[in-house]
DNA sequence: GTGATTAGACAACCTTGTTGTCTATTTGAG
DNA sequence: CTCAAATAGACAACAAGGTTGTCTAATCAC
């Protein structure tokens, strides 16, 4: 049987781990327990804009219930802060945090040290090369990061 | 900030998820709903000789109790069948139905095109590329996903 | 033969999602 | 201006795919 697609789809999952789990493994290391990449993904989208649960919501195409539950748990760790908006009694407004930011500093670092020692590897070509028929073929689509439980374990592998 | 180690796990994600996504939703035009490439994993899993729920869960490197979900699940769908093993009263041996092999068959028909449409797009050199450089990268973590007869470590160690 | 290992069932729980329902507030059409 | 519609967010129940932990029954090793 040929499985030259499936393996395909298998090799581009397995690549988002191995990054995604040395990542969340380093960070740990520097005190940041159970940070994943849905919770920088939701940082960003906050600092870009998106300063509430509904509107965190749209810009991660997700419900605005599963929006509010990422806040709740961003605002326990402490990257992230809830105040009422003055201008819409409806509203909680978010902000990113000094800690917030200083940990998505620091995680940007550590995966673009990844990329780095993959570039090392295999030649930085390889790499450009890859973003760019990666780049071509999901186009503008949204990252959906929706999948309960696919990076829910812990990242011991 | 530079964003390009984190950007680039991202897209390995986008990549994964157009792919997973497409090849779903083509599979739920033929009437397999509800068909997710953790199904296909197992369902091959068990054809390479992982015919119980420790089995599987060791090849697909999870716990015995979320494989014993799985084939639930698939027992459910009718892509699996469970019998008695007369040799071993504990267990209970699996076997991949013929509905199941139809649905791997018309699966990987599925993501095949997918992939060839997407060496139509950028050239059948740039997907080879990328899948060599990606394997460069996880090494033997895909592999462990295919391979029969996983007994190399212990999950449950 | 006996103690350790193994298979699998069952239950409780976690995470990241989903619907659905509800109240309070804001908006906008007439 | 008013009142219906839309929106923000809270709360609850549930799904999917995992995790521990506990338990019984069967098999294996010595």
């Amino acid at each position: 049987m040929s499985r030259r697609g499936a393996d395909l789809a298998l090799l581009l999952l397995a690549g988002f781990r191995s990054m995604a789990d040395r990542g969340s493994e380093e960070l740990s290391k520097l005190g940041y327990d159970d940070v994943r990449p849905v919770h920088d993904f939701a940082l960003h989208s906050i600092l870009a804009g998106a300063d509430s649960a509904s509107e965190l919501g749209r810009a991660m195409s997700i419900t605005k219930q599963a929006a509010a539950k990422t806040i709740t748990l961003l605002e326990g760790r402490g990257f992230v802060a809830r105040e009422p908006d003055p201008s819409d009694k409806r509203r909680m407004q978010l902000r990113v945090t000094e800690r917030g930011l200083t940990m998505m500093r620091e995680g940007e670092a550590i995966f673009d040290r990844l990329r780095t020692e993959w570039e090392s590897q295999v030649g930085a070509d390889a790499v450009a090369a890859l973003e760019q028929t990666l780049q071509s073929y999901v186009g503008a689509d949204v990252i959906r990061i929706d999948t309960p439980g696919w990076d829910a374990r812990d990242p011991e592998a």
